[in-house]
RNA sequence: GCGCCCGUAGCUCAGGGGAUUAGAGUGUCUCCCUCCGAAGGAGAAGGUCGCAGGUUCAAAUCCUGUCGGGCGCACCA
């Protein structure tokens, strides 16, 4: 297994990220909590029935659901309960709905835990059309949030995670592309796509291992060994070979230790292909090409902290082990001279060979016992993030993680769609055989890390997507991402101003959002909603949620910019408390950005 | 043939059971810079949510069928 040591370990990661028991839980609970604690004082008042079954209760209390409503005329949050609860109430939902609203306003009225704590979070709770709840926050529960967001911005965007004692370990392997040969546009999907979703489930509290699988021997170096060997010699490659132009430059590119091992190969183990001179060029081209790859992604922002061969799997012995395992709990099979995995007793519809009637090992092999090793290190979870063309493979990996012991919902794989690259409205193709394909490196000289990152983010995994190379790079300008970090270019440019014209930030939001139809009040309520973006994003295993959020801000700030004037010196204190309001804005547009990857600039 | 994913505005895509106004960006049209950054703002036009049934008080959303597109069904790597 390769490591680096040069950036933080996954534990250490998770660690360094701060989480704030009151910033990491979305309002969204702190408002479910309210809606639960009114509906068993509605019953203690006997307002409400009791329900014969006690349990039901507490199953319909863990079971409410509160969300942001469509309109902002039905207040910041709503909820169904009194619809759900109608029927283990014997009450009609309007009426249940109206016993909440008095005792969520009685909460507002006064401190919880005995009058040490804060006063409740709800105003002006309300019984709409059928039976629904409508919530408004109370002003100074939001107030109270932006100082915090404040206070300690670096934790703004990170979910303390609600039941885990300690933190979920997670292995998200992605990417894992063959070294054969420099990545290409096509498997840039998979890298932000695996990046991504370490990001958000690193915010929402677990600890994330970026792990990239690669294959170092077998048929596919060797035909690459071949491909290299070929042009030195003046020879044309093979018809099945690889074509592309770094097959030439790998070819005279060898250094004269490499070359000398090779020539001494050909005179020494011309009979042994896994020690002749292919297989000597090979494994160096191989190599050659995972540090492009590694270097590729790294400009794209995206870091592994585990590089793990497909041949340590065997001379580690974990193939071997996995094997074993699966022998002893009797799901394997000699047939035709191949070893079988019994896949059917696990519901797929043939069974699998491990070990193959030559003696070879199929990758099915391998994947069983990185499966095996994987769980070893530790991990709760494992996320495989996978091109589509493998869906064939996710029931068998699953079913061998099954009989191996493991639970099958601990294993995941996540299928990313195709992207159609078109340029000027000609699908390009991508064979790297055929060396007729454009490199990752190329797609980003075009239209920027940022550009692509907003892009795949805001699109989900599933969908297969046409991606217009000419028209990316020709609206530069006009691309989403670009809205968001003006938006944040501005806020800090505020910010400047009003440091030049020695205004003070106020110490406190205090009274400013008291309105709630001011611009303040509304740009207020966009802010404090990130971690129910962050917690959504983590538990749906999808970004789209963050690019929606940081364009809603923009939006929002864009709103507030124009109706409230921020930098006046002739109202010194209204200025002091939305330049703080502002400064909290920043902290949660530049927050949703790091959690893309994307810059937050403070000047375009 | 069987299985998985997907058909939503001209284009690229969100939404994936709930309040009869289905959203965003882009494109098109009309306006707005003596005013904290016009990479911006205000407004308009643009949709039988592939089609047909069904479940429900309520369906773009769930179920079935169907049409169209992608992918997969190896002792290949």
């Amino acid at each position: 297994m390769t490591t680096s040591g040069a950036h933080p370990t996954p534990a250490e990661r998770a660690r360094a990220l701060p989480r704030d028991p009151l910033l990491g839980v979305p309002l969204r609970h702190v408002v479910r909590d309210a809606v639960g604690r009114a509906l068993r004082r509605a019953i203690a008042n006997g307002t409400l029935p009791a329900p014969a079954d006690a349990n039901a209760l507490e199953a319909l209390i863990r079971g409410i659901e509160v969300e942001v409503p469509a309109s902002s005329e039905h207040g910041d949050y709503a909820s169904n309960i009194a619809m759900k609860s109608g029927k283990l109430l014997q009450r009609a939902p309007a009426q249940i709905a109206a016993a909440l609203v008095a005792e969520l306003d009685a909460e507002a009225q006064e401190r919880l835990h005995g009058g040490a704590g804060s006063l409740g979070p709800i105003t002006q709770a309300s019984v709409a059309g059928p039976g629904f709840l409508n919530m408004r926050l109370r002003a100074g529960l939001l107030a109270d949030l932006l100082d915090a967001i404040i206070a300690s911005p670096s934790a703004w965007g990170h979910v303390v995670p609600v039941d885990a004692k300690s933190p979920l370990r997670v292995n998200v392997e992605f990417v894992s592309a063959n070294p054969t040969g420099p990545l290409t546009v096509g498997n840039a999907r998979g890298a932000f796509v695996g990046d991504l979703l370490s990001r958000v489930l690193e915010a929402a509290g677990q600890e994330v291992t970026r792990e990239y699988y690669f294959n170092d021997f077998g048929e596919q170096v060797r035909r690459l060994g071949e491909s290299v060997i070929a042009p030195r010699d003046g020879v044309p490659v093979a018809e099945d070979g690889y074509k592309g132009d770094y097959v030439g430059e790998l070819a005279t590119g060898i250094p004269a230790d490499v070359a000398a091992r090779a020539a001494e190969a050909r005179e020494a183990h011309s009979a042994d292909p896994d020690r002749d001179e292919v297989a000597v060029i090979g494994k160096w081209a191989s190599e050659r090409i995972r540090i492009g790859i590694q270097s590729s992604l790294a400009a794209l922002g995206v870091e592994f902290d585990v590089w793990r061969s497909e041949g340590s799997l065997y001379t580690d012995g974990h193939v071997d082990r996995a094997i074993e395992k699966l022998r002893a709990a009797g799901w394997l099979e000699e047939r035709d001279g191949a070893l079988w995995f019994k896949s059917t007793a696990f519901g797929d519809d043939k069974d699998r060979v491990i070990k193959k009637s030559t003696g070879a090992y199929t990758y099915f092999g391998s994947d069983i016992g990185y499966v095996e090793e994987k769980f070893g290190r530790g991990f709760d979870h494992l996320v495989y993030v996978w091109g589509a063309d493998h869906h064939g493979t996710v029931a068998r990996v699953r079913n061998a993680g099954e009989a191996l012991g493991y639970q099958k919902e601990h294993m995941e794989m996540l299928l990313v769609a195709w992207v159609r690259f078109v340029r000027d409205g000609v699908e390009m193709s991508m064979s790297k055989r055929a060396g007729t394909f454009v490199t990752l490196d190329e797609l980003l000289e075009e239209i920027g890390v940022d550009s692509a990152r907003w892009y795949f983010a805001s699109r989900s995994a599933s969908t297969a997507i046409d991606f217009d190379i000419k028209a990316a790079t020709a609206r530069n300008s006009e691309n989403p991402v670009y809205y968001a970090q003006y938006a944040h270019a501005r806020m800090q440019s505020i910010l400047r101003k009003a440091a030049a014209e020695g205004l003070a930030t106020a110490p406190a939001i205090g009274d400013l959002l008291d309105n709630e139809t001011s611009a303040d009040a509304v740009l207020a309520r966009v802010i404090v909603r990130l971690p129910e973006v962050v917690e959504d994003a983590a538990a749906h295993h999808e970004t789209q949620g963050v690019t929606t959020y940081a364009t809603e801000l923009a939006t929002a700030f864009s709103a507030f910019y124009r109706d409230a004037k921020v930098v006046d010196s002739s109202a010194p204190e209204l200025s002091a408390k939305r330049l703080r309001l502002v400064q909290a804005a920043a902290t949660s547009l530049a927050a949703s950005l790091r959690l893309l990857g994307i810059s937050a600039p403070a000047e375009m």
